[in-house]
This record gives C-alpha cells, structure tokens and sequence, in this order.
RNA sequence: GCCGGGGUGGCGGAACUGGUAGACGCGCCGGAUUCAAAAUCCGGUUUCCGAAAGGAAGUGAGGGUUCGAUUCCCUCCUCCGGCACCA
C-alpha cells in the first residue's frame, strides 16, 4: 500500500473492481433472502447537489449493511425526468426539454458512479421514455373502465395577461411570477382518480405498518381526516332544492344563525345576476390563488346573499352568505355556521354582527359568556329544545335519527381528503391516453394503440402548451366510430411517474404488460429512504398506486414500502441550500478535493439521518482527516500476525478486546436498527483512538491490535466503501471485502469485573465507587455511604431512603 | 390558519427504557516537531467561584409530576417541513 492516502486512486481501483465484477447486478435468486433498498428518484436538474449525496448515502450504507448480513441486496436508480424545469429550460435556453433532460442524466449518472454507490445499473429506469409511461397509460384506461377515473370542472391559477395556468409555484404573492397580474381562480375540465374509494384502506393499513414513523403515520391520517357526521337539508326560500350541508357537530344544530356558501356557488350566482355589488364582491372573491395556506391566512370577508333558508328544526329563518373562505369543491361548497361553538364561525359573527347563540355548557357545570369567547369543546345541550340536557353522544345520535327517519339527512362519512387532480396544461409529461369525439364523448385509447406518445422535437414558448399546435397529434379517428376526433393534450401529473416506477425495477425491461413475476420476488420495497417533504403527497399517492396495481393482479402485497426513512435538509448558514440563495456547495468539487469517501463520511457522521444537517467546510476537513489517520494506522500494522491466544490475555490486551467487542455491537444497533449513522461513526473513531492509544507489540498485543481494526474496516465499509476495500486488501485478506459477512460480538470479551457505580446525594453527584460486577444491592450501598465525599455531605443527616439501580448509580435520599 | 417536527457548550451533535448532561468531531488555547510555516503528534476546553480538592448554576421560557427530568404533563416563544399544479 501506497504511504500516504490518496482518495483519487483508492477510488477508481474499488470502483473498477465493482464494474468488473458486476458484483451489484441481481437476479431473482429464491434460494436467498431478498432485500430491497430505495431511494426516492431524483429529477435530472442538471448536477447533484448535496440532498442527493446525503439521500443516496443513507441508502447505500443501509443497502451495502444488509448485503453484509448475508441479504440478497437490490439496489436501483433512476430518473424522475418530466417536470417543469425542463420547460424553463426550453424557454430560457431555446433548448428542447427531451434533449435537456437526457443530457442532465447523463451527466448525473456520471456523478453518482463517482460516488461509489451500489447501485444494479442494469434496471435503470428513466419516466419520459415511452416503453415506461405507455404503462401508466395502460393503467388510467383500465382504470377508466373501472369507473375509478372521472373528468369534473375543478379551480386552477389563471393569469390572465399570459393567458396560462400556473402552478403554485409560479404563484408569487397572488401574482404571476412572468407577468405580474393578479392571479385568478378559474374552473377548468380536469381529470381525477378516485382516491376516495380508497381512503378507508389507505387509513386503517397505517395502524399495521410499524416501520414507519409515527410522525409520518400522523400526517397521513390527518391527511385523510376521516370524520362521522350527518349530512342534512335546509330548505332555501324560492328554491325547489335544499341546501345540503355537512356536519360533525348535530349537536350544535340549534346554535345555526347564518349559513355560508362558495363564491362560485349556484346560488351565489343567482343571487348576483341583480345584485351589482355582491356580483362585483364574488367576482372579487375569484382574484386569489387557489392554495390552501392562502384561503386560511387571508381575511375572512362575506357579504348576505339577501336569501334564507329555513332552519331544519326551530323553522326560524336562516341568512345565507358567500364567503371567500368556502370552497367550491370541497363537500358541497357550503357550511352551517355555529358562531358560539366553531372558532372562525364565531370571528366572522362578531365582524358581522351576526347572532351568536350558546347551546353547548361546559360539562363540569361552569358559566361561559358565548359574546367573549367561543366554546368549541364537548359538553351538555342547553336552548336545544328536547334535546336539552343530552350530552354529545345522545345528541349527535338523537338528531342523526331524527333527520334520517324524516328523510332529510343521514349519517356520513366524510374525509378531508379529496379526489386527485390528474390533469396539467403543460407539455412534458405523460400525455393522457383520451380521444374526445363529438358523437361519442371522452374514449380511452384502446391498448393497441398504446403509447400515446409525446412529441419531443417541439419549441416550448410558455405560452401554453405546444401540443395544442401539433395538428398531426391531435388530430385522430374516434377509437369506437371512427370519425375524425381530437386528443386530450394535457399531460399527466408529474406525481404520477413516482407513484410507480419503484415497482418498474423489478420489470424495467418488461414491454408486454406493466409489471411481470419478478416484481412479485421483488416487492414490497424493504427500504424506503427520501425526504421529510413527501411525508403525505408522493407516500400517499405511491400507496394508491400500490393498490391500483394490486386490484389488477399485478402484486400481490397491499403496501408498498415495509420501512421508511425520511432524511433531513441539508443547510448551510441555517437556511436550505438552494441556487436562489447562492449558498450552494457542489459535490463535485469536494470529490475533486478530498474524494467520495470523505464527503459520505461527513454526510453520515455531521448529522442523524432524519434531522436537518448543518454544512461545514471544516467539518469536511476533519473527516478527511480521520481517513488519512485510518489509514496510516492500518500502514502500521500490515504483516502477518500470530493467531490470537485467548487463555492469555492481558488486562490491557482484554480491555481493547472489551472495546472491541462493545463497539461491535453498538455499530450494528445503530446501523441495523436506528440508523444513526452518526453515533456508529463516532463509535469507529473512538475504537481508533483506543488501538492508537495502545502500545503493546508482544504477539498477543499485535493479535488484538488486529482484530480491533479488522473490525473498524469492516464495520466502516458501508459508509465509506472504497477506503475500506484497500485496507482490507492491505491487511493481507485474499477475498474481497465487498464479500465479507459483518462482524460478531464475542460475548466472552464483553464481561467485566468491576463496574463503576456513581453516588447521588438527594439527586446530585457526590461520589463513585467501584463494585464488584456481582455485588448485591445492600453491598453497593454500604460502599457508597462510605465513600468519603459523600459522607460530607450525608453527615449529621438523617438518611430517608436510598435508591439502589444495579450497575448504574445509588441515590442517598437525607 | 391547520397538520407534523425541532430548540442542549463558541459550532455540528451525544445522552437509546426517567438514572453520571456535553460522547465523537469542529473551532479555539497551550506544548512538541520545524530555520520558519504548513502538515502531523500530545494536552486542555459548558459557565461562574477556587491554587487545588471541591462547590454553585446549566438542556428555548414559565409551571407541574418524581428520590431523580434534556427525557413525562400543561402553557407560551421561536425555527423548519407540508397544505393537494415545485419535485
């Protein structure tokens, strides 16, 4: 081996090896015990920035651990490759999106091989290419069959100079980020796939999927917000329909003063056409973007419709409103209001001088003035006529009955989670797989036909998509009568490419349905590792999809990921590195300087996984320090070695085994089972310093020597492969590291004589006493009251109580 | 606004099940080596009092439970992620 460290050769030499012997290509072996280990995909963006590298760090420690465990390990990588970016690009640069992004993944794919990560090249998938999104299109038309997909007008970002959609993210503080105009929500045609239908399944399976975390579990549920409640009919004056509502509070019925519908309501509508000025608030209602955050920060205006209904139950009349914060859209696009009993119905009362009326008490019997402030909780009826005097229950069940026997409402089940909007005015994406003819509405393209395929030698201006002027793509006979017809020239949710693609791996190369055997060994992914911010979208969608697959006998396992991660940002100066910012820091140049091991080490060893990681130009440093120390501390010891005799051992030879074997075993709890790289890394570098703290060259002193950084290498070899596999080849070991089995704790060196206990004096640390490893607790405590600080402060006390814990401390209570 | 997560030395973090707060690393200080510097090696490093032994305080703020709280409970402050068309 070479005297001094040099990352650039070690590098190349343990890449080669792994290309030579394609040691990370693997088939579906039955024999063995299969391991799946996933990174959610990146999008080719252009470079790797340093998300990436921790993301695909954390994966390829976890994946090349497992192997060491004797697992048949999978590995795979691909490309998220439609998106907007590649649009801006095409805008800003003249450069077709297709051309863009495949040169991006090019230059990518030549990054993350310089990473050293395990990855099984051959089952690269990539989204754009037709032979993988002609499957997601096979799948909206069985799924169109199925009566799972349907087409409704739904609200998006209109800019009315550009004459375009924008996304959220094109929305600057309610303007379009090109032209500056006032955002407008507007109602457009748009696919959706029935999600709802699976909000049941997708809630209750996350009570048995144990390895995730709960934080995340939380989110979903929450996400999915399944709520019981009653829906129930207010009669509305000169209308032939009632007003349907939705609510979890029956209880709260006689509390209704007002009623609040959308801005794009029916009745809104009607009730504008000879009203000039609630026409001009509703229209004003309209200019805002279409974004939750949006609808809940801003303030909460209405205006009375000049309409009442009829209260179900008192027959007394009820104003209605239009509220700007009702949503068409979401439930029926109008809400009973309880002023005294729901905290934003009670703000809009007190602005509008709308009635608040209390007929909820608190349950322990206590007075509230309802015109101070709102009571929300639970508690007894009161000015609810029959009702009075029921607690929640009764009441909620009293008056669901009531309304269903009389046919004017009935329980339901309801959840916050809506429907989800498959359609996007853009070009790169998945065209949808629809043709609309005027005689025979929307048609699914039949499977012969399949792909659709996206046009790539296109100019992109951002004035909407290119699709629409591509006559030859839009232009095609109606599947079932043959007259001329038009394609749908939205593109697909990009969501919808990473809803699947983990399950492609097993069958990239599959061209005759979707998915093949394979993906049933493969299946579910073992490992799942990405960021905290797809906690709900992408997690949510990615197991709708799972189902989908299932429900057409393509898996046969209900979820798709057994255990999730969800790293951290990665931040410099406290805030997320992003290229707006300017406070990037590109791999590639810290490859350059130090090498792949140093930059995984420190991306393992600066943070644990989940929690954001502060950058550090000096941490980076250190690591690479540590490196070169590991590696003259192995130069030390190259040779051959006497074999280990254990019958003779030192006391100094059987604390460095001690240590040995304690790190071995805390290395695999913080790799194999919580996954804090971080602490597993501070474990190595303290076994280091022990072996370098150790100067014992007999026989038996270099034996022990030894096995200590034997097991350093090995246990390293995850986080940083490519030093680890010169090493172990230094150390005069024949078979190559990357087949080595992960080390294992001699229970026989972890035993102790002696342990240290510390002594507390009412809780505060006044001693430590060496005891026996056996001692009995009478024992450990005479000895601690001996000791002589601890007498000080015992002295002339009278000793109350003392607390004895086993191997760890004595608490003198005086 | 709603949902989820965080806040510990000068800095990143450790303390896993309520039991020694600050492992490991960075930075800094002192020393060795060197003509000198870099690199490397050794030692020290929460704050305050003390020569030391030792003592007092201390984990965002305030309160509570406990022999004992960074850890559990309540209230609040603050930062980060998500909120359905960024990926």
């Amino acid at each position: 081996m070479s005297d001094n460290y040099n990352p650039k050769a070690v590098e190349q030499g343990a890449q080669a090896f792994w290309d030579e012997s394609r040691c990370f290509e693997v088939d579906e072996d039955e024999s063995k015990e299969k391991f799946y280990s996933l990174t959610m995909f990146p999008y080719p963006s252009g470079r790797l920035h340093m998300g990436h590298v921790r993301v695909f760090t954390i994966n390829d420690v976890i994946a090349r651990y497992q192997r060491m465990q004797g697992k048949h390990v999978l590995q795979p990588m691909g490309w998220d490759a439609f998106g907007m970016p590649a649009e801006n690009a095409a805008i800003e640069r003249g450069v077709p999106p297709a051309e863009w992004t495949y040169s991006n993944i090019d230059y990518m794919r030549g990054q993350l091989k310089q990473l050293g990560y395990g990855y099984d090249w051959t089952r690269e998938v990539t989204t754009c290419k037709p032979e993988y999104y002609r499957w997601e299109q096979w799948l909206f038309t069985k799924l169109f069959d199925k009566g799972l997909v349907y087409r409704k007008d739904s609200v998006v970002n209109w800019d009315p100079v550009d004459q375009t959609v924008l996304a959220n993210e094109q929305v600057i503080d309610g303007r379009g980020w090109r032209s500056g105009a006032l955002v407008e929500r507007r109602e457009i045609p748009q696919w959706f796939m029935k999600i709802t239908a699976y909000a049941d399944e997708l809630l209750s399976e996350l009570d048995h999927m144990d390895g995730w975390p709960d934080s995340v579990k939380t989110m979903q549920r929450n996400w999915i917000g399944r709520s019981e409640g009653v829906e129930l009919s207010f009669d509305v004056d000169g209308e032939d329909e009632p007003l349907t509502v939705f609510t979890t509070r029956p209880d709260t019925l006689f509390g209704v003063t007002y009623m609040a519908v959308a801005a794009e309501h029916p009745l809104a509508t009607r009730a504008a056409a000879d009203n000039p000025d609630l026409s001009a608030f509703i229209e004003e209602c309209k200019q805002t973007d279409a974004q939750e955050a949006t609808l809940e920060t801003m303030e909460k205006r209405g205006m009375p419709l000049g309409i009442n209904a009829t209260h179900p139950l008192t027959g007394e009349p009820v104003p209605l409103w239009v509220a700007n914060f009702v949503l068409m859209g979401y439930g029926t696009g109008a809400v009973m209001a309880v002023p005294g009993h729901d905290a934003r119905d009670w703000e809009f009362a007190k602005k509008h001088d709308l009635p608040i009326k209390q007929v909820i008490k608190p349950t322990d019997g206590s007075e509230i003035d309802i015109d101070e402030a709102v009571f929300v909780d639970r508690g007894v009826l009161v000015n609810s006529g029959d009702y009075d005097g029921m607690d929640f229950d009764q009441a909620f069940n009293a008056i669901a009955d009531y309304f269903a026997s009389s046919g004017r409402g009935e329980r339901r089940v309801n959840y916050r989670l809506r429907d989800w909007g498959v359609s996007r005015q853009r070009y790169w994406g998945t065209p949808i797989p629809i043709i609309y003819c005027d005689d025979c509405g929307a048609v699914p393209v039949p499977e012969d036909q399949l792909p659709v395929v996206l046009p790539e030698d296109v100019t992109v201006t951002g004035g909407g998509s290119p699709l629409k002027d591509i006559p030859a793509f839009i232009n095609t006979p109606c599947p079932t009568c043959g007259k001329p017809a038009r394609r749908e020239t939205d593109t697909f949710d990009t969501f919808f490419e990473s809803s699947w693609y983990y399950a492609r791996y097993a069958s990239p190369d599959c061209d005759t349905a979707m998915l093949d055997e394979r993906a049933k060994y493969w299946l579910p992914v073992d490992q799942y590792t990405g960021g905290v911010e797809h906690a709900i979208l992408h997690l949510l969608y990615a197991r709708f999809f799972h189902k989908l697959m299932r429900d057409e006998g393509l898996t046969d396992t209900d979820e798709p990921f057994t255990r999730l991660l969800t790293q951290g940002m990665v931040l410099k100066d406290g805030s997320k590195m992003s290229k707006s910012k300017g406070n990037t820091v590109d791999p590639e140049t810290l490859i350059d300087e130090y090498g792949a091991d140093t930059v995984r080490l420190f991306m393992m060893f600066a943070a644990p996984p989940e929690q954001a990681l502060e950058w550090s130009d000096d941490g980076v440093a250190g690591s690479f320090r540590f490196l070169k120390r590991f590696w003259h501390a192995v130069q030390e010891q190259v040779g051959d070695v006497p074999e280990l005799d254990l019958s003779a051992l030192t006391a100094a030879q059987k604390d460095l085994r001690r240590k040995t074997h304690e790190t071995i075993g805390k290395i695999s709890d913080d790799i194999g089972r919580r996954y804090t790289f971080n602490t597993a890394v501070a474990a190595s570098m303290e076994l280091l310093n022990a072996i370098g703290k150790f100067s014992d060259t007999s026989d038996n002193g270099r034996a022990v020597v030894r096995e200590a950084l034997q097991s350093v290498v090995l246990m390293l070899s995850p986080i940083t492969p490519h030093i680890c596999h010169t090493l172990w080849q230094a150390l005069g070991n024949e078979a190559p590291l990357i087949e080595q089995r992960w080390p294992a704790v001699d229970k026989a060196a972890l035993v102790k004589d002696e342990l240290e206990i510390v002594v507390q004096v009412n809780g505060k640390l006044r001693g430590r006493i060496s005891v026996a490893a056996d001692a009995d607790r009478e024992s450990i405590a005479t000895l601690a009251l001996e000791d002589e600080n601890v007498q000080r402060f015992v002295e002339g006390q009278v000793v109350r109580k003392t607390i004895v814990v086993p191997g760890k401390l004595v608490n003198i209570v005086v």
